[in-house]
DNA sequence: TCTATATCACCC
DNA sequence: AAACGGGTGATATAGA
């Protein structure tokens, strides 16, 4: 049982005002204990001037909805951080994910679903309106407030109550309490936020949509294919009939404007080659909801949990590492810090290596060069090749280990490595002969998920399989749903040990510190990533690699330094035409 | 004019 | 039937 596992069992919801790339702004909350019917409603200046009322020893656990909210309100506050902490929105993520859901995965949603009722979605905006409203509130409105934030507490008892019999369970309790664990680490990121280059930000967002006329005006001459800023397909097929150009169609009779497409077309037609590079770039920027705070900081909602492998899923609207990574220029260390990007070497095909216990991939992970190593176990280069002697052959074995494990088959990948379909099925051949005990067991899977309807990482985060399953998703479930549990953990430990976590990006964290404990602070970092992997794969450790940023330079990520240029230079075009602007 | 759907581009 | 896993989000077009 939940209850008798800890002397006191506090359930606490926190109403707060979030403005964008802001921290939170507490109102008010309430914490009802469990044992001994203990309730507490406290406002706001009640909150700020006060330690937290509640405990936040090992002997007592914290019980929210979506959690993280919850510690991100006791870090704005000041109060530490509770030792045990459950979130039952997890704990409903575990019950119900993969499933068709009839309901939300908001607090009411999970209410019904265990067949209870809450208050009224209707209810719910009204009040959220009022908390987000701020300023002075009526006698009325305080209770009105207070009111509402202890109907989520009563529901959160309510749906509580329904699912102690499955948390309660001592295996689940102990993973429940490893996912609230990363609630905090969730808050300590979502808190700290990813540092912005504001006085750039702040030009582009001003400039876009003159350089992108800028761009239209000088390409569209030759097409007339624009509508002011929209490409308009049947201009687009208007220009095609000028041309005498013959255009492939989607099934529906579309035509196809993919960039697989276009480059095609682009071969034997050149002239849409500037068209096509136009509509790569105009395609490529959305600023204006970019959650940055008057501290330059950028802070978005990780939305923990969120994906069906349990990865976080912020919105790339508002989170940096979501937008085009040409954009990730913009991130900037503060003087005298430096941020370093580290990320696990060939997670996927590391957690594949340890969960099958195939020795050969093993031997090829252990080899520094899973793919290359792939290519020598297969006996398709010498066993001297190396990266620089086989450069060819390492780029197709690495698209081959890619391909296998997304599922991909072998007109995909003949088509990715642009080698005719024979030379795929080969390279898929050499996969399955040179790790039989890999494939093995990825087949085990997918029965394994198609009988019994259910797949589960070490640290139990569930896939619950219908129907219409794909097995492609099956097979890799392990590795991205594994991979994810990695990351939390790292993250867990990292906050835990003083780290900055800024940002979280599936296989990789930035971390931030001062440039004098910059070096250190990666070190540690890399160190606590083998422990984590150490620990979800039964002791095999995986690399990572680590990549600094010193102020006063920015992060540079080489896949969109000509696009960075480019804009760079129309930006100084801009400026020069504007000259009367005053940067801020 | 608004909404739903299809398609596409981007991220790991 | 398709055969590339997990996602978010913008845009173009069709339909109400």
């Amino acid at each position: 049982m939940v209850l008798n596992a800890f002397s006191q069992v506090w359930i606490v919801d926190f109403e707060f005002r979030a403005a964008p790339g802001e921290l939170p702004d507490p109102v008010c909350l309430v914490a009802y204990e469990v044992h001994s019917g203990k309730r507490l409603l406290l406002w706001e200046d009640e909150l700020k001037s006060q330690p937290c009322p509640f405990s936040t020893e090992p002997d007592s656990v914290v019980i929210a909805y979506y959690a993280s909210a919850e510690m991100g309100c006791h870090l704005a506050l000041g109060w530490p951080l509770p030792a045990n902490v459950i979130d039952l929105y997890a704990e409903f993520r575990v019950e119900t994910n993969g499933m068709m859901l009839p309901v939300s995965n908001g607090l009411l949603g999970a209410l019904e679903f265990y067949g209870h009722n809450g208050i009224t979605a209707l209810e719910k905006d009204a009040m959220r309106e009022l908390i987000l409203r701020g300023g002075e509130y009526s006698v009325m409105e305080r209770k009105g407030i207070l009111d509402y934030c202890e109907s989520d507490v009563v529901a959160t008892i309510k749906l509580l109550t329904a699912m102690q019999p499955v948390i309660g369970e001592p295996q689940r309790l102990q993973h429940a309490l490893l996912r609230g664990r990363y609630t905090k680490a969730v808050a300590h990121i979502e808190n700290a936020g990813v540092p912005i280059d504001g006085a750039l930000l702040g030009q582009l967002r001003r400039h876009w949509s003159s350089l992108q006329n800028r761009l239209i005006a000088r390409v569209d001459e030759g097409y007339r294919v624009y509508d002011g800023r929209t490409f308009k397909l049947d201009r687009f097929a208007d220009y095609l009939q000028r041309q005498g150009i013959a255009w492939p169609r989607l099934p529906t009779g579309r035509l196809a404007l993919d960039d697989d497409t276009f480059d095609e077309q682009c071969k034997s037609h050149p002239q849409l080659r500037p068209l096509k590079e136009l509509r790569k770039a105009l395609g490529q920027l959305r600023l204006s909801d970019l959650a940055v705070g008057a501290d330059n900081r950028n802070r978005a909602l990780m939305s923990m949990f969120r994906s069906k492998t349990g990865r976080n899923q912020p919105s790339n609207a508002k989170f940096v590492f979501g937008l085009s990574s040409w954009l990730r220029g913009l991130i900037k260390p503060a003087p005298g810090h430096g941020l370093a990007y580290v990320d696990w070497s060939q997670q996927e095909f590391g957690i594949a290596a340890a969960l099958s216990g195939d020795m050969k991939m093993r031997d090829a992970y252990l080899s520094g060069d899973p793919y290359l190593a792939f290519a020598r176990q297969a006996g398709a280069v010498p066993a001297g090749a190396t990266k620089a002697t086989h450069a060819a052959e390492r780029e197709q074995f690495k698209a081959c280990v890619l391909a296998v494990q997304y599922g991909m088959q072998e007109e995909s990948l003949a088509r990715r490595i642009q080698q005719p379909p024979v030379y795929a099925r080969e390279l898929l051949k050499m996969h399955r002969r040179t790790y039989r005990q890999f494939w093995e067991w990825s087949d085990g899977v997918r029965d394994y998920a198609l009988a019994k309807r259910r797949l589960w990482t070490v640290f139990g985060w569930v896939l619950h399989v219908e129907d219409k399953a794909n097995s492609r998703s099956l097979c890799n479930f392990p590795m991205q749903a594994n991979g994810s549990e990695m990351l939390r953990l790292a993250c867990c430990l990292a906050t835990e040990a003083g780290i900055r976590i800024v940002a979280p990006v599936h296989d990789a964290v930035l971390i931030e510190a001062p440039l004098a404990e910059l070096a250190a602070r990666t070190a540690q970092m890399q160190e606590l990533m083998r422990r984590a992997s150490a620990m979800v794969l039964g002791g095999f450790e995986l690399r990572s690699d680590a990549k600094l940023i010193e102020a006063p330079d920015r992060y540079c990520d080489e896949r969109g330094s000509i696009m960075w240029d480019l804009v760079q230079e129309l930006l100084q075009q801009e400026a020069a035409t504007v000259p009367h602007e005053r940067e801020t």
